[in-house]
DNA sequence: AGATCTCTTGACACCGTGTAAATTGACAGC
DNA sequence: GCTGTCAATTTACACGGTGTCAAGAGATCT
């Protein structure tokens, strides 16, 4: 009990079974992984893997969780936090979120496709949503107060909007489904923001101009 | 084989199939209907669905090809087709898909959850949403003819464009997540297309200040 | 030695989809 | 009437995936 069980020698078994999980949640060419893929993966039998999880939800859920702790997700976002003009709290948070999306984006997939029969998940997913819609919130008031949300636009309205935006649904679609550049997808949902939330709408038309598909991999 | 089973008194058990199906997909507070379910709503046995549909992926589809027949969608887009200019035509196409989505959602969503896991069922729904965009692009084509699309835009980009903010994820979160009324959100996405397609930038926040979400369900 | 903790093996219950075989009942044509 | 056919029925089962349970092996701490 009072020997270093994190030394570097011998990893933890939960945390090994988070490593393999988020493994092969990350291949998308391959089915959604079972329990017994996830089991044979970690290197233990599949009933060890109740041990640690009570199921397969709990174990998706604390995947995403040990994600946000080795990517230091808080980090990624205190420049949102610590930026000082409104315009530049938004770009900063969109900046943090929208490059974040790729990095879970194995995860979450397994994670929204499980939402889809299960309530249970449903509820994990969307208290997860909740915090991001937290941030939209704090970015979108940061620009009132700078008097740069345009005069009658609802708060909630914004927020919902600017969420809407950096949804995972929308980056699917947009680079997944469409096969969009990252860095188009980015510079897009940027000012879309910047049009609707920051009184720049010639934003929206310069950036589409900069968007070029030439390479993208469904050319249809 | 000659006698009339068209006929009002007797209808076809594969039509009261898809009828029980597509009832009981429209409940969304009750989980996702099982073959059984199904049966039991037509008043037929599980097995004898087989003997119409080989599989549930099969059922589905078809419960959505029978709603397309149900509602005429081709004559729901016959004002876009008919429009005269760019402007009228990309309107009247959001009109119809943006007003049709809410009408097919409880099947759509069936269809999306078991696309989360069988690539059948993506290939299948891929389909579908390939003639929307089918739609986008002849709508941004006109924008282009008009000289009404930004100049320097790829019509790809644009279509692509197009086609996400009208997609049922989009309505979705927009309509179930954040509980936006269907007016407020029809606005929006018209303006948003208005914004970024059809240079009137301005557009968009005069829309988002309509929009009023005094009543909404889910107040957070 | 004894106690405890982790993991193993093997078996099993449950649920939902899909398959198969034998049977019933209705309605057609000759 | 008899016969064929077609739709639907009942009963049964296979399969895949999750989650549970019980008995035991092996290591480690006291």
């Amino acid at each position: 009990m009072l020997i270093d069980t994190m030394s570097s020698e011998k990893i933890d078994t939960r945390t090994r079974i988070l490593k393999a999980a988020w493994s092969l949640l990350e291949d998308q060419t391959t089915a959604l992984p079972r329990m017994s893929d996830i089991a044979k993966e970690t290197g233990i039998s599949r009933q060890a893997l109740y041990l640690h999880f009570p199921s397969r939800l709990e174990l998706l859920v604390a995947t995403t969780r040990y994600q946000d702790q080795v990517f230091e997700i808080d980090k990624r976002l205190a420049p949102s936090r610590n930026a000082k003009g409104g315009i530049e709290r938004l770009d900063a948070f969109i900046d943090a979120l929208c490059s974040y999306i790729p990095k879970i984006y194995g995860v979450a997939r397994a994670l929204l496709a499980v939402e889809a029969t299960d309530p249970e998940a449903g509820a994990a997913w969307a208290e997860r949503m909740a915090d991001v819609r937290e941030g939209c919130a704090a970015a979108v008031q940061a620009l009132e107060r700078d008097g740069v949300l345009p005069d009658g636009v609802d708060v909630e309205v914004a927020t919902d909007l600017l969420w809407t935006l950096i949804s995972v649904r929308n980056w699917e679609h947009l680079t997944q489904t469409c096969g969009w550049p990252q860095e188009c997808y980015l510079d897009t949902v940027k000012s879309l923001a910047h049009a609707a939330l920051a009184q720049d709408p010639t934003a929206l038309i310069r950036s589409l101009k900069d968007c070029s598909l030439d390479g993208r991999p469904t050319p249809s």
